[in-house]
DNA sequence: TACAAGTGACGACGAATGACGTCAAATAAG
DNA sequence: CTTATTTGACGTCATTCGTCGTCACTTGTA
């Protein structure tokens, strides 16, 4: 940030960043380490599991010195976080813009919006590697890791709850029935994949998609009952 | 069992198993520490965590010698198992209880039994060392771990299972439609108790189960709608 | 009272890990 | 071509943990 670019200076340091190396530049190159750790945490995370992944291991699997791995990370847990997120990050768009393809005007088109998303999370959940992080051994790391997972399921709720406003716009709920609700349906997506990847994914993805949608069916047109036509129970 | 009682005896060996010890018997004593153990293992992986408990701290909140540890336990990971399986069972049986309780024949009956089961489910986890244990310290340890979980959280979800069916006598699902149905709602408390937990119990317990009961409720009215009169949409 | 068994406090030893340092090879700039 | 920087391979050191052993004290029994 002192001087970006000297241009036609003698002196015997150029750049404070570091020279070109291998035909890129060194802001690249650390990128370019960044994710290979990344992908390597991925690996290792998604496979042998976080308990016993140590800064070798890591090191290894990503081809790089251990002294890498403290350059972009100061411990394995930001590394996890840093993969917790990029893989959420990737769930999360993938739902969104599989929802807000689908339509988000009429009724049916936020029903589609529902599957589209529901077979967005499966799709994402069918790698092992990105369904064990994400699922599994992400929780209890620390009050950190902890927060960050409680923020992104918030936020995975808001977007059902959002959604469940939409289509029933008799419910008036307070502020902690509309969050259960969405944490609730989130959660059934949620423990489902679970069980889903503990299972040994013994059922078809496509499956799993037709089972889980008729929960969120079956809530919505609950809501969207109005609230004078009174059910006899 | 080779020789419960040997009386008359002045051989200086004249039990295997020990001798009585502080007014009470070696098996006594021996399920004793196990108790003590049990205990301090549900305080230290629901407070500080699995994670990063040992054997000696394990043993200093037990006030017990390292020795006894391994007596009743191969390895923190057999204690861990041994807590999240007690606090689990109780969990179980609260809630088969209050089901039972609150009856099981009429329709009235089954709703009342799963607003009695949604309390004792929260009123288990409104303790916090439970509820971690339960609900994060388990998850991603071992595969070992992981199948106890799995298995714990599919008979929860049976169980929902079977009072849906019972509800719904026209719902026909097919093995798939049928589990992930009891898994999700198992997952939406699921879901909602680690929210609540992760949110320092912001809400009340008696507002989790109401805001949760809904989500019940609008899953079992739809599935008791008669097959041959189907919905607009 | 004397002796054996049970118990607790303490330390030792090997193994594994995080963190850092050193040195040679590869690469780009002058 | 020479030189300085980047990179990779390897080793070291302090720390921690699991595991086991020893020794003194307490308790029950002869």
């Amino acid at each position: 940030m002192t001087s970006n670019k000297v241009m036609a200076s003698t002196t015997h340091s150029p750049d404070p960043a570091g020279r070109p190396y291998g035909g890129i530049g060194p802001a690249a190159r650390q990128a370019q380490r960044q994710q290979s750790f990344l992908d390597a945490g991925l690996a290792v995370f998604g496979t042998s599991g976080y308990r016993t992944a140590t800064v070798r291991q890591l090191c290894r699997e990503a081809g790089l010195t251990d002294r890498y791995f403290y350059e972009s990370f100061a411990s394995t847990e930001d590394l996890l976080l840093a993969v917790y997120q990029r893989a959420f990050n990737a769930l999360e768009d993938a739902v969104m813009g599989a929802i807000l393809q689908a339509g988000s005007g009429d009724p049916d088109g936020l029903m589609a919006g529902l599957r589209a998303g529901l077979e967005a999370t499966y799709a994402m959940a069918a790698d092992p590697r990105v369904a064990r992080v994400c699922w599994l051994e992400v929780l209890g790391v620390s009050p950190r890791v902890d927060q960050v997972y409680q923020g992104n399921f918030e936020r995975y709720g808001k977007l059902i709850t959002a959604i469940a406003l939409q289509l029933a716009p008799h419910w008036k709920p307070s502020a902690t029935e509309a969050r259960v609700l969405g944490v609730g349906l989130a959660g059934a997506v949620s423990l489902n994949v679970t069980q889903w990847l503990l299972g040994g994914y013994g059922d078809s993805q496509s499956d799993m998609v037709n089972a889980t949608l008729p929960l969120f069916t079956a809530v919505m047109r609950q809501l969207a009952i109005p609230p004078e036509s009174s059910s006899p129970r």
